[in-house]
DNA sequence: GTGTGGTAG
DNA sequence: CGTTCTACCACAC
C-alpha cells in the first residue's frame, strides 16, 4: 500500500506538441537532391572502408548501413558509390532544411540533433489553432501558420488524425471516441482527454503539411513522429517508415475505466537500448541487473537460456524498482547525479527537456581525423596545420557574419590576393582552445593489446591573433600551431617520441557571444553575456536597426513577415538570409576594436577608470556600470 | 577553470 | 566488440 512516492510512475506532462523529423537516408539523398538521376538507382555512401548510408532502392538489393565496401559491391554490384568523407555538403544541406522548417515555428523552439535529425515545438501554433477551431464542422478545418495573416495556413480534416498513428486505427467499425462534431463538456478528465486528442490532431496535420513543403520545396522525404515530449515524438516516428509519420494516439494515461495508457504499452515493448537517453552503458548495467549480475562469474549457472533482450517493461516492472533503485544501480564513474530519476522517468515515456531554442552560434566547434599511424613530428605538424586550417574556416563561416552596416572600408592600398574577407564581423569569440589525441595503446608483454582507446585532452586560452580578419587562414593557421597547439602537445607528450596517435581533433570552446538580442541568442543569461563579452571586448557601438516594415504590406509581405517573425538571428541562416526584416529586436550591438591583448581583461577587478559611452543616451560610465546599463536599455521594465 | 566520460547521430 | 566525425552536457578535480 504505502509506497514510497519515486516507485510510482512520475508524473506525466502532456500539455506540449512536439514534432519530430528524421530525413530519409539523409547522406544519399543530398547526393540525390545534387543529382536527380540517382534517386532510382542503387546509391551508397562510403566514409573510409565502409558504407555508412544507402538509399532506399540499394536496400532494396540487399544492402544496408555500416557494410563493409567489398559486401556491398559483392551483394550488388551495380551500386554507385559516391565518397562521403568531407562533410561540408551534408553541414550546408542540414542547415538549409533547418533553417526551413525553423521558419515555421512561432516558439524558436527548434533543435537539430545531428544533422539528419530536427525536433520542433509547435505547442503555441497547435493550441493558437485548437482554441479557434469551430467544433461543429471539424472536417472543414483550416490551419492558420501566421498569427497576422489569417490566410495563410492550409485546409484540414480535425475530426480524424492525418498519417499513422500508434496504436493503428482500428480497420473495423470504430470504437473511436471523436466524432466530426466536438462536443465541449465540463467534465475536467472529459476534457483533458478531448484537449489532448485534438492537439495530437491537430500536430499530425501540422506535421503532414510540414513534411510536404519540405518535399516539394527542398526535395528531401522524411519519418515524422507526434506526440506530447520529444522521447515519445522521436520513438513514434519509427514505428511507420521511411517517408510516412506516426503520431501516438490518447489515452496517455489510464483512464478511470480499464483503457491502459497507450504510452506505457509503447514504451514497454522497446529494447532498453533503443531509448533515447539510455546508451550502451547504461543499457549493460540495467541488463546486468534484471538478469542478474552473479551468474555471470559463477562458472556452473547459465541463467535459463539466452534472454539477451531486456525490454522496457522487464526493467519498469522489475521487483522492488524504484527511481532510487534505479539511482543505485546506474551510478558509477561518469554517471550523472539523478540518472536512476531521469531513466525511471523514460521508462515511463516521460521526458520534460525542453526543444532547445535556436541559437546564433554553436557551442563548439572541433576538427580531427584519424590515422593508421602518427608517429613523427614533422607528420603531427602537418595533420595540425590542415586540421587547425579547416579549423580557422570553419570559425569565419559559423563565427562570423556580413558586416553590412556602415562599412569598415579599406583604407589600405588595394588588398591582398590571400587575405580574407575584413567586411565580416564576428559573432562570438571562443574562449579556449583545446587538443585532444587517441594514443593507441602499446601491445603488452602478454601479447593481448590493452584496449584503452581513451582521448586525452590539454586546453589553454585562444591567442586573438586567430580573430584578425586581415591575415590570411595560413597565416594564422601556422601561427597558431606553432604557439599553442605544438605546447600542447608537448604537455600531452612529454615523450620526445615513441608516440603512436590514432586520432587527432583540435577545437575551440567556450564561445562568447557578441551578439546583440537577449532573444534570438537563444536566451541565454544577458548579464552574463554582457560581463563576459567585456573581458575581450573593448568598444561598443549601439546602432538603431531599421524598424518593422510597414504596416500596409502586400499579402506576400505579410505572409513573409510571419514565416520571417522569428527566425531573426540563428546562425544557421546568417548565410542564407544577409537581410533581416521584420526582425522584432531593434537594438544590436557591433564590435568595432577587437583587443589585441586579453590580458589586460584577465583580472577579476574591472579597471573603473576605462570609460564606455552608451551610444543611446550618450552617458559615458566604467565598463562594470555599462552592463547594468545596456540591460537598463534592452529591458525597459 | 580543466579534463574526462557518456550519449547521440 | 569495434568502425567516422562530430556536438553537447555534467561531474570531479
Amino acid at each position: 500500500m504505502r509506497e514510497p512516492p519515486s516507485t510510482r510512475a512520475p508524473t506525466r506532462h502532456d500539455d506540449r506538441l512536439i514534432i519530430h523529423f528524421d530525413y530519409d537516408c539523409f547522406y544519399a539523398a543530398v547526393f540525390e537532391a545534387e543529382n536527380p538521376v540517382l534517386k532510382s538507382l542503387p546509391l551508397a555512401v562510403q566514409q573510409k572502408h565502409i558504407i555508412v548510408t544507402c538509399n532506399y532502392e540499394a536496400r532494396r538489393r540487399g544492402l544496408h548501413k555500416l557494410q563493409l565496401i567489398n559486401e556491398a559491391r559483392m551483394t550488388c554490384p551495380d551500386v554507385i558509390i559516391v565518397l562521403g568523407e568531407d562533410l561540408t555538403r551534408f553541414r550546408n544541406a542540414s542547415k538549409e532544411l533547418y533553417a526551413f522548417l525553423k521558419s515555421f515555428v512561432w516558439s524558436q523552439k527548434a533543435e537539430r540533433l545531428g544533422f539528419d535529425e530536427v525536433f520542433l515545438d509547435v505547442t503555441d501554433i497547435v493550441d493558437y489553432n485548437l482554441d479557434i477551431l469551430n467544433h461543429n464542422s471539424l472536417p472543414d478545418s483550416f490551419f492558420h501558420l501566421g498569427r497576422s495573416d489569417p490566410t495563410l495556413g492550409f485546409s484540414y480534416d480535425a475530426s480524424c488524425f492525418a498519417g499513422n498513428t500508434f496504436p493503428a486505427a482500428s480497420d473495423e467499425n470504430e470504437p473511436q471516441p471523436m466524432f466530426t462534431s466536438f462536443p465541449k463538456t465540463d467534465s475536467s478528465e472529459a476534457t483533458d482527454f478531448d484537449r489532448l486528442e485534438l492537439r495530437l490532431r491537430l500536430g499530425s496535420h501540422l506535421a503532414q503539411y510540414l513534411r510536404h513543403q519540405l518535399e516539394e520545396q527542398k526535395g528531401y522525404t522524411s519519418t515524422v513522429g507526434i506526440s506530447t515530449n520529444k522521447l515519445l515524438s522521436k520513438l513514434v516516428g519509427n514505428v511507420n517508415k521511411p517517408t510516412n509519420q506516426t503520431t501516438l494516439r490518447p489515452p496517455y494515461s489510464p483512464t478511470s475505466g480499464n483503457a491502459k495508457s497507450n504510452v506505457l504499452s509503447f514504451i514497454d515493448d522497446h529494447d532498453i537500448g533503443q531509448i533515447p537517453g539510455i546508451g550502451c552503458k547504461l543499457a549493460h548495467k540495467l541488463r546486468n541487473y534484471v538478469l542478474g549480475r552473479e551468474p555471470q562469474f559463477d562458472e556452473g549457472l547459465v541463467w535459463g537460456g539466452t534472454k539477451e533482450n531486456v525490454k522496457a517493461r522487464d526493467v519498469r516492472l522489475f521487483p522492488g524498482m524504484s527511481s532510487e533503485v534505479l539511482n543505485e544501480v546506474l551510478k558509477g564513474p561518469g554517471s550523472h547525479k539523478d540518472t536512476g530519476v531521469k531513466v525511471w522517468g523514460l521508462l515511463h515515456g516521460v521526458d520534460d527537456t525542453e526543444v532547445a531554442k535556436a541559437r546564433s552560434v554553436p557551442r563548439q566547434i572541433s576538427i580531427e581525423d584519424s590515422y593508421l599511424r602518427l608517429d613523427t613530428l614533422t607528420q603531427i605538424h602537418k595533420e595540425l596545420l590542415m586540421l587547425t586550417s579547416s579549423l580557422i574556416r570553419r570559425m569565419h563561416l559559423d563565427l562570423t557574419e556580413p558586416e553590412d552596416d556602415g562599412n569598415v572600408f579599406d583604407e589600405d592600398e588595394g588588398i591582398k590576393a590571400d587575405t580574407i574577407d575584413t567586411s565580416r564581423r564576428w559573432l562570438a569569440h571562443p574562449r579556449v582552445l583545446r587538443l585532444t589525441t587517441r594514443p593507441r595503446p602499446p601491445v603488452q608483454a602478454d601479447g593481448t593489446r590493452s584496449r584503452s582507446f581513451k582521448r586525452i585532452s590539454r586546453s589553454t586560452t585562444l591567442p586573438s591573433f586567430v580573430f584578425r580578419l586581415a591575415d590570411s587562414i595560413e597565416t594564422i593557421a601556422e601561427k597558431l600551431v606553432n604557439e599553442a597547439l605544438l605546447p600542447l602537445f608537448r604537455k600531452l607528450h612529454p615523450e620526445t617520441s615513441g608516440w603512436d596517435l590514432s586520432l587527432v581533433n583540435v577545437a575551440v570552446t567556450d564561445m562568447i557571444e557578441t551578439a546583440s538580442d537577449g532573444k534570438g541568442g537563444g536566451g541565454r543569461d544577458i548579464g552574463r553575456m554582457f560581463r563576459r563579452q567585456n573581458e575581450v571586448l573593448k568598444e561598443w557601438k549601439v546602432i538603431e536597426q531599421d524598424m518593422a516594415p510597414s504596416p500596409h504590406g502586400t499579402d506576400e509581405q505579410h505572409k513573409a513577415e510571419d514565416r520571417m517573425e522569428m527566425i531573426s538571428n540563428d546562425y544557421e541562416n546568417q548565410h542564407q538570409l544577409n537581410t533581416h526584416k521584420g526582425s522584432e529586436d531593434d537594438l544590436f550591438y557591433t564590435q568595432t576594436t577587437t583587443v589585441e591583448d586579453e590580458s589586460q581583461w584577465d583580472s577579476d577587478e574591472v579597471d573603473s577608470h576605462i570609460g564606455n559611452a552608451c551610444n543611446i543616451c550618450g552617458a559615458t560610465m566604467p565598463s562594470f556600470a555599462m552592463i547594468a546599463h545596456e540591460r537598463f536599455h534592452l529591458n525597459p521594465d
